[in-house]
DNA sequence: GATGAATGAGAATTCATTCAT
DNA sequence: TATGAATGAATTCTCATTCAT
């Protein structure tokens, strides 16, 4: 008896799934507000009437799909950094890890920007879920690496962001300028070398006369 | 005569930036796929018909817009930067100024991202059109100060990319947190000297024991 | 085994019972065309499969409904009046009974009627079956009372009509005016009364000066 | 200048009516609920999408045609009839228009039935601008007649009520019965006469020993 | 050129009915 | 027999585009 519900209840979840899959492959190629519920259901391979068997609405579709794929999903991981290497290392690995993850994700984080932006509630729920407590594990690192004094005295939270919209922004140009970039032969690890230096030592060469320069 | 045909084409003119005006409102309120002509007619002040004598299609509107509105003027002012003050405090202006330009214009930008993803004509155009010569000139920028040995060695494609990338992620982030920005307080002059330090002298403590642990 | 097969066809009959209840409670509610199987089988406590086990279909359903709940079940006790008592105590009871049922059963008379005018087959059954027989037997009923002298010589048939309509008709106003009506606050007995004697009596006063007025 | 806008409207105005009136049509023939808008407008002869340039959705034009054509125009007339002839003609040609004019549009009245009786703010409407204008007006008329001494005194407001609900009602039943009906075959200006005749006098023979009976 | 009513293809959504379990 | 998920035709409604005035 048990059985036999919990076998429901697994195909039930494996439908959610499929949906869920399948709407997020046409979100990505086509953006929400062109992709159509056939086209999910094609893609899915059930019927259009299915669909709504599982979710009551196009927008509730979209919820689901950003809620689970694509907003905590790619985090996940994020959140799970061992501290216990060195910061250099350490920095390189996430970075290197980081753009792995948005090159791979790209289309599929895409289309979901405008609609996460302009939907009040979305957003609020993402930052509050998934984005602040991401960044704030951040901030953390970097501020008890400040008390120790291996980082210089600054405001951990800017520089969380700092460091965070580096890797973020570096991806996100990357995938504008696409073939034509010429960061477009480098290995994905020498460039998470290079950013985790920059971001570690900044650009000013140490023991230079630009020191000067700066103050 | 000429000041017939002259007339009309300034009003012709007119109208064009008038519709182009009203679609970016409205595009930036619904996004490209919510939006309807009859919206944007409503907001021009004309008559549906009217904008099909000036517009083949909504998509030509759609491809206007960036053009015109979005995809470079933004960045017009990038260019224009004066070079001669020191780095640090060029680069704290340059960052202010672009994180007020996005917060102005975050919800000018964020409906089309997906967009112009998709679209390659429209992402390659604006590409080398707009952004690479942009980063061009920072790369430039960059690679003279590593050659008069202000900076350290690296490579100043990928530097240029991670410093302006910096600048927009931060910004992109600051956009997703909202009001529950914990840097939400601080006054963006402030924001950008922070920004502009960790850009230049990254975050490690000089002289501290770290440098070993880097290596 | 006899035991086995009846207490089959008992919860089969009841079954269809509380289908039928069901149903009647959501056409009565949202009318025929907006109610759904699914309204149905929920109101029923049953699942949507087990109805088409009964039904083979949603107009069946309406067409069973009508049969055995609304059509017949309320002219039943119209056929059992006992003839015995005085005109016009009879008359009375009669109209008050009418008015009460009617009240009772507005909301479910009143889904059905556009229905009903529409499927002939339906139609013709039901008047052939209760509609009139219902009103020959008040045909013979005033027929005779016309042939004892009581009652002014008249033609049966349409004076019997004319009082069933008038009950029918004025407990269908009573409805439509709802709250607003001025027989609102009036007793069911008093209006019963009134109709009673306006049926008996008409309106003219007798021995007045309006006899001539009339001819 | 002012004729072409006079013409847009007369067009518009126009347009306006031959949807009502395709509507009034399809509802009566189908009723509300398995009328679709295809049907409309293939009846009125223009495309679906015009339908909505004129009405927001189907049930505001099952509204605009029940305001427009069914729950007031029957009844305009019912408000002028001259108070000036005597009871008995009047009554009669009261009687006779009321019963043409239901058979006549028995099919445009009975789809909206269960409509108007479910939707709220519909039914108060009708009643408050219609119907209790109506009843109002046959309520006075009753009155004077009581005053004057011609009628007996009765409840006016009741009175009312039970001859409108006869006419009403005879009307129905002869509806339901149809061809079957054995009022059929009798001319509406006989029918007409015999029914004012019973509202007048009653059923009860004058000066026969009935009355005894009665008390 | 400007207008906005008309168009109809196409979208989201509903729901009667079927059928494997 | 009971169940309820799956189905897809049918329905309501939208809106880019056309075109007569």
């Amino acid at each position: 008896m048990s059985s036999r519900s919990q076998k429901k209840e697994l195909v039930t979840e494996y439908r959610r799934q499929q949906i869920l899959d399948a709407a997020l492959t046409v979100f990505s190629r086509k953006g929400y507000g062109e992709a159509t519920i056939p086209d999910i259901a094609r893609e899915a391979g059930v019927a259009v009437g299915t669909i709504y068997n599982y979710y009551p609405s196009k927008r509730d579709i979209l919820i689901s799909v950003l809620a689970s794929r694509v907003l905590s999903e790619p985090f996940l991981k994020l959140m799970e950094q061992s501290p216990e290497v060195d910061d250099k290392a350490f920095l390189r690995a996430l970075v290197q890890d980081r753009l792995t993850m948005l090159s791979q994700n790209a289309d599929k984080f895409l289309f979901m920007v405008g609609e996460v932006y302009r939907d009040q509630d979305l957003r609020r729920q993402w930052v509050q879920e998934v984005v602040q407590p991401t960044l704030r594990r951040a901030e953390q690192r970097v501020g008890s690496r400040i008390e120790s004094g291996a980082f210089r005295p600054m405001n951990a939270g800017v520089t969380a962001r700092a460091l965070a919209g580096m890797a973020i922004g570096f991806a996100v140009l990357a995938m504008i300028e696409g073939e034509e970039s010429p960061c477009k032969g480098i290995p994905t690890s020498e460039l998470a070398a290079q950013l985790a230096d920059f971001a570690l030592m900044g650009v000013v060469a140490v023991g230079s006369g630009s020191p000067q320069n700066l103050e």
